[in-house]
DNA sequence: TATGAATGAGGCTTCATTCAT
DNA sequence: CATGAATGAAGCCTCATTCAT
């Protein structure tokens, strides 16, 4: 009865009111975009009033820096930790990092974040510097890594690792724009694991450095 | 006779104003969005004034889709005829088809077409509608068309088409969206050429049905 | 084949634009009142363009102030000729002005001009005073003499003429206003005629002069 | 205790908004009509801006329909009430019904609503449909049944009842009108008072059945 | 005369932001 | 801390009016 120690569960609520208004702005302005997002749904979502938001957040566009900064950076360092501490081949490395970037990836927030950096970027040149950075820098880091890495172990055949470690991000960032835009009216969605396993299919033996006689045709290509 | 029946500057600007309201409104939904998009500004870049733009289109919205529709088929029209066409190799044709899409989109407005259905599907579901069933549709079907036809000629080795096609599409795609979103803030600016060369590589490497020896590296993945 | 005199339909339909376009714009004025309609409505419905309008009236005001005062002299001099011209009773009088009056205006603008002043005096206050001196001074003045008349003729009571002559000038003018407001919405609607009837019975009943036996005016009433 | 739960004056005002909001309306949209009205103006005179008005109504069309509704029905109920309740002789009713109805409504705002409707009931069919339902149909009815049940009881002569409620209503809401539209541009006004008792007059000496000696009823009225 | 494309002021409506309680 | 009523700037859209042809 005394005021000495307040209602735990009240109190928690309290610590807890910054997260639940950047879980709920993500949400939407990830369903709607920056602009077509109104505050108002935001706090009512987070079930507070819309004066409260203020009591956090300087601004809309504070808000929406906040979501995209504070969603980012510990995915990626868990990513890092895992190539890290890989054991074992090349090729095995691959498909792990790709798959539980998507275990880790799918259900997080961070699908929502990329798509909402790719429709914001233009209204928001300094966070998409941040962004570009802060993940798209450390991820193409990574995926390099992996490739020279395999190529000097003799793993993989040589490549163009600048190049080609965009080309293999990229059906892992489709898959997840895929699944923030067209997703919901597809008619045949999209199933991630067959997806994902016809990429680390293509990647390995597009990659593999063992290849018999008669494969001549593609030299022609390669210049 | 030649100035018998004059061909005034002001009636053919008269004919243009839709096409160049359209592509005002490209730029300006591409660049920041439709609702961060002004048709004020729409408007002042097509040189005309705010009220003109209500002879020609219905609404913001109608003025969208009519800029999202009269981008997008044309485009397809000519990928398709492509495909239809060809002679040779299934392998050229990707490559032919990778490569000539790239060319006849990367000055076109199709790019930024698609970033804005990316960022926009959510907001205008009918309009997704159409364009998962026009564009997306049909670029599935003409990728799974080459990579059956391959496969039923014994150029490229059994794979699982249905997913294949969404991973070789991937990094088309996401070109086309870097282009318009990150590429402005990239350090260092990705060399289209060289990053379809790797995507090309890759495939043709990854598709390609004669293995020497001991490619026993699948089994792993099946596991 | 010359062009000394052209097409007379032609002609005589340049002449006519200027009625045409009163005829419309009193159509459209009267239905939807001053502000909510359009002069492109009025235009096309007359079957020119909406510049053209503007070869024939100043203004949307101006146009407005035309057509009130191009339909309202016509009509009360028609009416006042009718009082001036009268033989006989002055029961049968009322009951004979009432009727053609009804006559002549049921099918004609005035209803419609009616309703319009009451809606838009208030934002023409210049018309108003026009409207209210041109055509209801002139008709109380009628109605004022009809009733005054009858009493020095002994064949109505006395009463206040001032205030009888609105008493019985409301009812016809209400009549009037019922079609052009509530008439098309009415489930069972007014049947003039009975209306009417009963308007001039409770006048002929109300204004009678003996109530003693011998009142055998009514008689010719019922005819 | 006096200031314990302080009642602020703050916490009054808000309650009181919609209906001043309500009031502020009323007034511009019988001086105006409903186009010419703006809603900063409304706005302004309820002493709030702009935006608050969207605080308690959905949109300008919704404001008016509040307007009439909420200015309608609490003046028919008691009319009804006073018809109900009624004790005497039908004339008496009459006079009295006639006379309270313009106590009732000379000071609130259901002249300028009827004025209103007449004129906008071409915009707003729907609640053109109401109003006739449940101000127009049930003052008819109240009409029909007085003069009914004087018929019944002998006070009235055998009249259409159908038409001639119209025909006693029109003056009553001719004043009404009167007061809106033309009644500050006249140059001698209405005395209601007179023109009441002219209507009044005029519907018992139109009405009584008794043409005999002895009909001194009405002298009572008439002075 | 007649056209109809073009204009731009003005009104309705939304919503980020403030502030008294 | 929390509320939610209030604000007012800003954008979409309409339409009276103009003017080159």
């Amino acid at each position: 009865m005394s005021e000495a120690h307040k209602e735990p569960r009240w109190e928690r609520r309290k610590q807890d009111r910054p997260q639940e208004l950047l879980a709920a702005a993500l949400q939407l302005f990830v369903e709607r975009g920056f602009a077509a997002t109104r505050l108002e749904d935001v706090a009512t979502r987070a079930g507070v009033s819309k004066g409260t938001l203020y009591l956090y957040f300087d601004s809309k566009e504070s808000l929406f820096k906040s979501v995209v900064r504070s969603n980012m950076l510990p995915l990626l360092d868990e990513a890092e930790a895992m190539v890290d501490g890989h054991q074992g081949s090349s090729a095995e490395l691959l498909r792990q990092l790709i798959m539980r970037w998507w275990e880790a990836v799918a259900h997080s927030g961070l699908c929502g974040i990329t798509k909402l950096m790719m429709a914001e970027s233009g209204n928001f040149p300094e966070l998409a510097r941040f962004y570009h950075e802060e993940i798209i820098v450390r991820s193409d880091a990574m995926m390099v890594r992996i490739l020279q890495n395999g190529m000097a172990r003799g793993e993989f055949r040589q490549v163009d690792a600048e190049s080609m470690k965009k080309v293999i991000i990229a059906p892992v960032v489709m898959l997840m724009l895929w699944d923030q835009s067209f997703g919901p009216c597809a008619i045949s969605p999209i199933d991630p694991q067959a997806y994902l396993a016809s990429l680390i299919d293509l990647c390995i033996h597009g990659l593999n450095q063992s290849h018999g006689p008669g494969d001549d045709t593609q030299k022609s290509h390669n210049k």
